[in-house]
RNA sequence: GGAGAGGUGGCCGAGUGGUCGAAGGCGCGGCUCUCGAAAAGCCGUAGGGGCGCAAGCUUCUCGUGGGUUCGAAUCCCACCCUCUCCGCCA
């Protein structure tokens, strides 16, 4: 959600960023709405102060009959006037409009339709040439036996798979690198002066998040639509979580943090939940497009001065990561028609696919400035009392998908896969992954 | 699933019809004392909206929504949420 105040200073601003961001809200009616709201609340507020002065008891002595008798017409009054003004009706369109609104782009994000329009930052890596066709991942997955998707879409239905074998062990060397590195502090730092950044040490606190989250908190994060992509469980108005954000990212809900805890970082491991509606026909096979895959999440909240750096360490952590694995990406800036409403900034990295001979998404850094704290309430108290709503910013560490891009890009002819050194650690030092 | 208890400020916790937006404590900030710190003492310290340069004034908020009343944290109704015990279970 975004300020009123600033809504009202920057109404044509607030215009383009709606049309930019392909959502519609009709601005001017929400600015006329808070204006008529603020009238009518001037006129009550004025009533009430002179109800309340009749009706006061000071040290016991009670208000007289005449002033008794002024307060309930008073009160008449005031009853008959909100009615009449139709306060309910005016704050409620007002708060659907409110809800509605975008998020304020960084001035650095292009302005475009669709994905199309988004921006390669940087490149990173050399893509390897194999002296034989590359081949899918599923494809090299499915001859070592390590990925069961017949049997997963007899079981669950489609878009759903049996990870098996060392895949399993390759999703959790994933989740277990990511975790050295990010409760590191000396990691963090590396990268930090790697990148030219200036922002915290501090180590994320890893977290197993619930999964199932209420509708409201849902509706808080501005996550709750698009609706058909979640899974909700009708008997309890709970919905599956998409993402680990989605119940990392409230954590302090209508809590005010203090100065001197932040920024605070959380690492999140869990399995994430998609209905993939309306992406039926893309990547049906393998393992880039599923109803539920593991991802590691990192979140922070920290202050508004801080917030940018965070999200360009989000990034940072992102790319090195990668980097570990030595698998090529490049880094994108998405557009306004392709970033989320809820986002000021959104960087993705694309990982290299050579079966696929095209990069693909397999990381996001989403920097959301004050827009869901303020719906949260999550606020930080400064030392003089000041108040203000804690800047958050959330982005992938590792998800299902690089696996996908492990396996592409370490295959071997004979239809084998290296593992990458970084990771062989934990796989009792073997090169190779094995059939099942 | 059965039975019960409860939701009050940054936190704990008192408060059952009238200076209660709220005792007390903790925490935090300031000051005194000190070479400095600790301890101690004194003072300050909920949030949102409106008006105002500000000081300040005003209104709303004690889970949410409604009701009773001149007046509600306090009484009534509905809903939401949390906790405890028993049962079941990883």
């Amino acid at each position: 959600m975004l300020d009123i105040n600033f809504i009202k200073e920057n109404v044509d601003l607030v215009k383009k960023v709606c049309i930019d961001k392909k959502v519609f809200v009709d601005v001017d009616r929400l600015v006329a709405l808070n204006l008529e709201i603020v009238k009518y609340r001037q006129e009550i507020d004025v009533l009430n102060a002179e109800r309340n002065k009749l009706t006061i008891s000071i040290g016991g002595v009670k208000p007289t009959e005449e002033q008794l008798k002024t307060a309930k017409e008073l009160k008449e009054k005031i009853a008959t006037f909100a009615g009449g003004a139709n306060l309910d009706s005016l704050e409620a369109e007002y708060k659907i409009l409110m809800e509605q609104l975008p998020n304020i782009p960084t001035t650095d994000t292009p302005v475009g339709i669709d994905e199309s329009e988004n921006q390669v930052l940087s490149k990173w890596g050399e893509i390897k040439t194999f002296d034989f066709k590359p081949r899918e991942h599923w494809e090299i997955a499915d001859k070592l036996h390590l990925l069961d998707t017949e049997r997963a879409t007899k079981v669950s239905g489609s878009r759903f798979v049996y990870l098996r074998g060392d895949l399993v062990l390759l999703q959790y060397a994933l989740i277990q690198q990511a975790m050295r590195i990010l409760t590191n502090k000396d990691a963090l730092a590396k990268i930090i002066a790697e990148f030219g950044l200036s922002v915290s040490d501090k180590p994320f606190t890893p977290i197993i998040p619930p999964v199932i989250v209420k509708a409201e908190v849902m509706q808080r994060m501005a996550r709750l639509e698009p609706k058909e992509e979640r899974y909700h469980i009708e008997q309890d108005d709970l919905y599956l979580v998409g993402s680990a954000e989605h119940t990392l990212g409230p954590t302090y809900m209508d809590e005010t943090l203090i100065t001197e805890e932040l920024p605070i970082r959380l690492v999140g491991v869990s399995s994430a939940f998609r209905r993939e509606a309306g992406s039926y026909g893309k990547d049906t096979k393998g393992m880039i497009r599923l109803h539920q895959f593991e991802k590691c999440e990192m979140e922070s909240f920290s202050l508004p001065d801080a917030s940018l750096q965070e999200h360009l360490l989000f990034s940072a952590i992102q790319e090195t990561l990668m980097r570990t694995l030595n698998i090529p990406y490049q880094v994108i800036l998405k557009c306004t028609g392709d970033m989320g409403t809820p986002n000021a900034r959104a960087a993705d990295i694309e990982a290299w696919f050579p079966g696929q001979n095209k990069y693909r998404e397999t990381h996001t850094a989403d920097y959301m400035t004050d827009f869901q704290a303020r719906r949260l309430k999550t606020k930080i108290k400064f030392a003089d009392g000041k108040t203000i709503f804690a800047h958050m910013n959330d982005g992938t560490a590792f998800a299902g998908r690089t696996i996908a891009a492990i396996i592409e890009n370490y295959q071997q002819e004979d239809g084998s896969v290296i593992i990458p050194e970084v990771l062989r650690e934990y796989f009792g030092g073997r090169e190779k992954i094995s059939v099942v």
